[in-house]
DNA sequence: TATGGGCGCCGATGGGCTATCGGTTTTTGC
DNA sequence: GCAAAAACCGATAGCCCATCGGCGCCCATA
């Protein structure tokens, strides 16, 4: 009756409900220290019940071990800092849900998320557009960049 | 000490290793029982010690009350095939993320997509331009046919 | 230098989920 | 009707998050 399951959770970036909304928290207002962080999260939602500053604690400090957050200890207490932008962490999950399901057939994961930008907006569309043609610029100038110098870094993360 | 956790995880559409790997097999070739299933999971990894049946069968009941799959008595053994095809949950799994941590700006998100798509292969931008503007021409007919017709009706989906 | 209030940190607890079976019941085919 | 196979149910294990109590440390202050 062993299980030896590898890891519970398929995705690797797997956040609970807390954690994202300590997450939202800090995105809105970095430097926060952990009860700053329980005082936002009970303006921002006064009718729930806040938990107490040690579960608050335990979450900032579950983030900061997983590298979502970054602190630095001022004064008495540490400031929490979101380490990856909202933007960076929803482009890796979607690169996580799509290495999940994708099949090989790059038509599959476009035609995917064509439909879900279709379903939130028409206009998306066109925004998309504009973001490939200035996207392929960047990478255009990249790659003359580097045949140029002829170096080959990483890392544009 | 209670916790009144309204959902464990964040996103509706939450799957498990074993579940996936039955619903990959599904999608290949569909209509299998239980024991075919297991057959096919075997063949795919040999090294790693199948399952039972029991536990295969599990799966499969587990993935069927989620309606991630539909079965058919067939003989003796019900028959599961994927009620959802693989684009479809690629689809909603993208839509879960971004409903998650979307900032209400679209540009976030499609930039987030596109810089995902630009990793996963260079060529890919210039799929994604030709099925916009497949689905920019799909959704210019849609659109003149509910005028034409007249008739307001909801649910491509 | 004692002391008291924060704060960090660790461990325990509870609840949910998947994976995994064993055993019992139901169904089927002969 | 009977035997075999399949479905179904319940139990267990392991993982993860939420939640807190309690202990210890540090620093300011009397």
């Amino acid at each position: 009756m062993l299980k030896t399951r590898s890891s519970s959770n398929i995705l690797s970036h797997n956040l609970g409900e807390l954690e994202l909304r300590v997450l939202e928290v800090l995105w809105q207002r970095p430097h926060l220290d952990a009860r700053q962080v329980r005082e936002a999260l009970d303006a921002d939602c006064p009718k729930r019940r806040t938990p107490g500053l040690s579960t608050i604690q335990s979450t900032l400090e579950r983030l900061y071990r997983k590298t979502y957050l970054d602190r630095i200890k001022q004064g008495p207490a540490f400031t929490y800092h979101a380490s990856v932008s909202r933007g960076k962490l929803l482009g890796r999950m979607l690169g996580d849900v799509i290495q999940l399901l994708h099949d090989g057939r790059m038509e599959t994961i476009l035609s995917s998320f064509v439909q879900v930008a279709a379903d939130l907006d028409e206009a998306s569309l066109d925004d998309l557009e504009a973001l490939i043609r200035r996207r392929k610029m960047q990478q255009q100038r990249l790659e003359d960049e580097q045949a140029d110098s002829e170096q080959g870094e990483r890392g544009h993360d």
